[in-house]
DNA sequence: CTGATCGTGTTAAAAATTTAGCACAGCCCC
DNA sequence: GGGGCTGTGCTAAATTTTTAACACGATCAG
């Protein structure tokens, strides 16, 4: 039950760190839009680990930091809260968002493949 | 450009009045997950007015508050935030992710609406 | 060997957040 | 009119967050 609470620095680290997937502080630290000290970056690395939404593993002298939960829960975490926040649960109304947002980007063929994959999701659901 | 800057509490506050679309103290305090008192609700929304995130108008003797950002803004800032920091910024991951939370729930004809959406898409793009 | 560099751990202070408490105004009802 | 609600404004205290500073240890070049 460690989860709902994590402070503004914190919660910027850890999106820091399910970006890259894993970080040093010094990586942390240069990616933080307004970076501190290096100690007290280094601080709430440590307190991130105390929490447990943390973990490193040593690469030769300097730690590496990790999520301990695996991206794909948190992304699928993150998902459910942003649909529940702002879409109404509406699978929908997020599509249509994330199209708008995205579209110019896409080529047909990436849309194709969308397509396809509700399709597939069609399927399973018989 | 006051923008990056909630605190845990106004974080969980903006969520709220953004699932909501407005709401009073009382209001938002019953939605909070872990509520304070009273007062302390009161305060916060008042700080987040004078960080321009929220105005409030009158209703009778109390307070509506909403959002000041237009929420389809908000939205679409949101998701892009989401995209970028857990999807590497690909559409389609998101969507498979959005299929796999909530496809259980989708019936043909939602997919089938999903797929239209992507072709006016696609014939926009032209 | 010595000094510089890079990494960490720990602690304590500064700053910000979060909370409660008190005072007052309006309304309703007896 | 008086008491009990419900609402707000304001202020100060408690708690948390955030930061910097200092003290090591290891490594590497000269």
């Amino acid at each position: 039950m460690p989860q709902p609470s994590l402070s503004r620095r914190e919660r910027q680290i850890m999106d820091i760190v399910y970006r890259t997937g894993e970080a040093t502080a010094a990586e942390v630290r240069a990616a933080l839009p307004d970076a501190p000290s290096y100690s007290a970056v280094r601080a709430l690395l440590r307190i991130l680990e105390e929490k447990g939404h943390l973990a490193h593993t040593q690469d030769g002298p300097r730690y590496v930091y990790r999520p301990t939960v695996a991206p794909e829960k948190a992304r699928t975490s993150a998902l459910r809260h942003l649909l529940d926040t702002f879409f109404d649960n509406s699978a929908e109304r997020a599509v249509a968002a994330l199209l708008d947002l995205k579209s110019d980007q896409l080529s047909d063929a990436d849309l194709d493949r969308l397509n396809r994959l509700i399709d597939d999701a069609k399927n399973e659901g018989r």
